[in-house]
DNA sequence: ACTCACACGC
DNA sequence: GACGTACGTGTGAGTA
């Protein structure tokens, strides 16, 4: 087997990595963006490259030997930022988690210490790859070196070889450091000679071979200009070549054979990565599928009692309480168990001992005995399949979790008790599997790691509570989001009625049409390839058919609806693809998809709303997403028809919220105008571009309303100028100047924007009217693009958010008030701004009044929020 | 098992 | 002036 040695440039890769990534940090503050980059590009590597033997190097100090040579070396660079520096300790600890060697060396850069090694290594008989974001590292690339440079990102790299090299830059490895002599590195300050660039260096050598022979064969140089710089410089071209040649000689310690790589240590290595919340990677370490029983042993031990049969000493008041699926799917995956914690002991209960058990029933039924849970929604929707309803919800870790920031990614148990500090405790990933390696451990390993979960749910319901009156949310998750956690929950597992056979027939005829669009494609194209591959399309199009190309994505042609649309009456093969892709849609995602998860039994879909998912708060709908179910296009809109009431002589009824976004904003920024657009009931968008365009209500045309109302959804949304341009198929400019003109026509909404950016810029966060938080680090973010991406966000998630905690407190008052009218009618579910219920017929009359009045009297803003609503025999009919 | 391009809603 | 530009979920293709 051949021998073959890593060596990577440590200081370039975390800078890399450093810029290319977000600043994410974890709950701490502490940053761990470069350590991430770094540790992906390095579990890349390793995968790869297999190798026996590897080492990083990293740049010692602030002075090096080339200060000798020239004081300005790397002068006026700028200063390491403090949020990367503090980086560099946890990288070196992730190296000996990974029992890799890392390196420095007084005096010595990175470079040298890569250079003498890959030397010495190709001499020994390696194969030897260096890795760095330097280019200057290029100069090492020889028959058994080859170097890999990072592209975009930090996993993305570019290994050049001497053929590659000689290929692509046109010069020999050799020729590198005399380039660099001839053209100078503002970054390091090194001089070169000014004036020659990349292209004129390259010309140069390519004319004299090496520095030498140029400044030898000066007078032979073409143009006046370029020999005299050449001449005047000559010192400074050669100090450069000075400074940019690698020393391979440096006076390294360490061996080669002392640099061996026999794989990381995984205990440590996974240590590491939940310290960090590197969760996602944890699933890359356990070359040796490691089981359940491994990962615990790693574990300081607990107790845990398996209960084989209730009794009433381990029900308590104040209980943890964990209802553990492996599954995703709560309404369908299986129970593997209960976790109870209590002062009394931590205790598993297999399902069975559980479910059929009065005791625990009864326990669970009393609304006196209060439980601790993590997602009560789950909890309570999983015991329902059991016939128990669960009372006495007290604490919703998961709810909890997310309120107190909502882009963390990962609220489970064991990475919340992570974050806070708490440790003994595995993911379930390490635990279970995941993927197809997904599976339940043997019962003592289950009821461990579940007994650790509920351990850990018990010990952090203080700290957290405490946490959230620290963040004045206290109301906003004890009276807004867990008790609507309690009624989605209920709406979910009551579920919406689906006519199956109005689906299964409107995807026979469906099929019918796309076979037929189909042929007719292949007709066009001449010749018969797969229509769902834009890979495929994108030739056959711009290439075969010859269309004008308007913009490619990086693998290949865009062929985009927009884009479509614009070569819409250049061949008539367009508007068919268009139709295929229109019911192509329809069919996979909304008839197959929807069939797929129909309960054949009750004919019910039962979809998860997840409530503790987005930035802004809303909610978001899975398996399937019933908050996108189509409605522009009447084709679509069709789909609808196959949502109906699950009882005879019942109907469905649709309340929605028009223009909440834009009453908020007008509360929020408390501008008088739009204020008194909304007081006096005004089409909105009409009096937008009033406004805006400054002509009176019969001046307003067609053209100017669809305009104002694409501003009107710009701000609601947050969308860029570049965003608005693209959907008014405007230039950039003109889209700016729409904006403008609309922020000058509401100046209250123009200081509104500048006032929440300054803010948040203070404090760190916006929020909403019931103090939902939303973190933006990227406010003070160098990259402009972050930074206006978060400036826009601060001014619209207080607005979308505010709208999100309106609905919300309109579902707990709508259903509160049903219950107490008696009424049989139901929620069944929220898109956004619109509710769905299904209630019977005679109570129809009733509703209109009072889902209206109720949710228009929810929240008392400075404009009155107004209700539509509709009826019919299905979804669709409540138009 | 993953990423990409695309398309649906608000 | 650059850069790549509301947020979600789901599908099929393509690659590893």
């Amino acid at each position: 087997m051949t021998k073959k040695l890593i060596l990577i440039d440590g200081n370039s890769i975390a800078y890399r990595a450093f810029f290319a990534l977000p600043l994410l940090n974890n709950d701490k503050g502490v940053h761990t963006n470069a350590v991430y980059g770094f540790t992906t590009m390095l579990l890349k590597i390793l995968e790869e490259e297999q190798p026996s033997h590897a080492l990083v190097a990293f740049d010692a100090g602030k002075t090096t030997f080339r200060h000798k040579t020239y004081e300005e070396y790397k002068g006026g660079r700028q200063k390491t930022p403090p949020e990367l520096s503090e980086q560099f300790p946890l990288v070196r600890e992730l190296l000996d988690a990974f029992q890799i060697s890392h390196y420095e060396l007084d005096q010595y850069e990175a470079d040298d210490i890569i250079g003498t090694l890959a030397r010495r290594g190709e001499q020994d008989g390696f194969e030897v790859k260096v890795i760095s974001g330097d280019r200057d590292l290029l100069q090492l690339v020889s028959d058994h070196v080859s170097v890999a440079l990072t592209k975009k990102g930090i996993t993305n790299v570019e290994t050049y070889t001497p053929s590659f090299m000689k290929e692509k830059m046109e010069i020999n490895p050799e020729q590198i450091i005399d380039l660099k002599a001839l053209m100078g590195d503002s970054s390091d300050n090194i001089p070169g000679v000014p004036g020659v660039g990349e292209k004129t260096a390259v010309k140069l050598l390519h004319q004299f071979e090496t520095l030498d022979q140029v400044f030898a064969n000066v007078e032979e140089v073409s143009g006046k200009k370029l020999k005299e710089k050449l001449q005047n410089h000559k010192d400074d071209a050669f100090m450069s070549k000075e400074l940019v040649t690698i020393d391979i000689q440096s006076p390294i310690a360490v061996k080669l054979d002392e640099i061996q790589y026999n794989g990381h240590d995984s205990t440590k290595v996974a240590h590491f990565f939940r310290d960090l919340g590197f969760h996602s990677l944890l699933g890359r370490i356990n070359e040796d599928e490691e089981g359940a029983e491994e990962v615990q042993d790693a574990l300081p031990s607990i107790d845990v009692t398996i209960v084989d049969s209730v009794d009433e000493t381990i029900l308590e008041d104040h209980s943890a309480l964990v209802v553990e699926m492996l599954g995703e799917n709560y309404h369908t995956s299986p129970v593997e168990g209960i976790g109870l914690v209590n002062d009394s002991g931590t205790y598993f209960i297999p399902t069975n001992v559980a479910m059929e058990s009065e005791l625990f029933k009864k326990w669970a039924q009393d609304k006196t005995k209060k439980k601790w849970v993590f997602d009560a929604k789950k909890t309570l929707v999983s015991l329902k399949r059991f016939d128990i309803d669960i009372e006495g919800i007290e604490f919703d870790l998961l709810i909890a979790s997310y309120l107190i920031n909502p882009s963390e990614n990962h609220h489970d148990i064991p990475s919340i008790s992570h974050r806070m500090d708490k440790k003994g405790i595995a993911y379930d990933e390490e635990v279970y599997g995941k993927g197809a390696k997904m599976k339940v451990p043997e019962q003592d390993s289950l009821a461990d790691h579940v007994g650790r979960k509920t351990t850990m749910l018990y010990e952090m319901k203080d700290s957290v509570e405490e946490r959230l009156r620290e963040n004045s949310q206290w109301e906003l998750y004890h009276e807004l989001e867990m008790p609507l956690s309690l009624i989605l929950g209920e709406m979910e597992h009551v579920g919406v009625a689906v006519d199956v056979e109005q689906l299964e027939s409107m995807g026979k005829e469906l099929q019918r049409r796309l076979s037929e669009i189909e042929e007719e494609v292949y007709k066009l194209a001449g010749e018969t390839f797969n229509l769902n591959s834009p890979k495929q399309l994108g030739p056959i199009l711009f290439e075969k058919l010859e269309l004008p190309v308007i913009k490619k994505t990086k693998t290949g042609y865009s062929t985009s609806a927009d884009i479509l649309e614009q070569l819409e009456d250049k061949h008539e093969i367009i508007p068919k693809i268009l139709l295929y892709r229109q019911l192509g849609k329809l069919q996979s995602t909304y008839i197959e998809g929807l069939l797929k998860v129909v309960d054949d039994q009750t004919h019910k879909i039962h979809t998860r709303f997840n409530q503790a998912l987005t930035q802004t708060g809303r909610l978001s709908s899975t398996e399937p997403n019933l908050q996108n179910i189509p409605i522009r296009l009447e084709e679509g809109r069709k789909i609808r028809q196959a949502f109906i009431p699950s009882e005879e002589g019942w109907k469905i009824f649709s309340a929605d919220y028009s223009q909440i976004e834009l009453r908020v904003l007008a509360h929020i920024a408390n501008d008088e105008k739009l204020i008194q657009a909304f007081n006096d009931n005004e089409d909105i968008h009409t009096k937008t571009a009033m406004d805006v365009f400054h002509v009176s209500k019969d001046e307003v045309t067609d053209q100017m309303r669809r305009q104002a109302k694409a501003v009107n959804f710009g701000i609601v949304y947050g969308i860029s100028d570049y965003g608005l341009s693209q959907s008014l198929g405007i230039t950039r400019k003109e889209a700016k100047k729409f904006i403008d003109r609309y922020l000058e026509s509401y100046p209250g909404v123009k200081e509104y924007m500048d006032d929440v950016v300054q803010e948040a810029k203070q404090q760190g966060y916006v929020t909403t009217l019931m103090m939902r938080r939303r973190y933006l680090p990227d406010l003070t973010s160098r990259n402009f693009n972050r930074r206006s991406a978060a400036e826009r966000t601060a001014m619209n998630t207080p607005i979308q958010g505010t709208a999100a905690d309106i609905i919300k407190q309109a579902m707990i008052d709508l259903y509160h008030k049903l219950a107490d009218e008696r009424l049989e009618a139901r929620i069944l579910l929220q898109v956004h701004d619109e509710l769905i219920i299904e209630a019977p017929e005679h109570e129809l009359e009733t509703l209109k009044e009072l889902v209206t009045k109720v949710m228009e009297e929810t929240f008392s803003l400075h404009v009155p929020l107004k209700v539509d609503h509709a009826y019919g025999d299905t979804w669709y009919d409540a138009k």
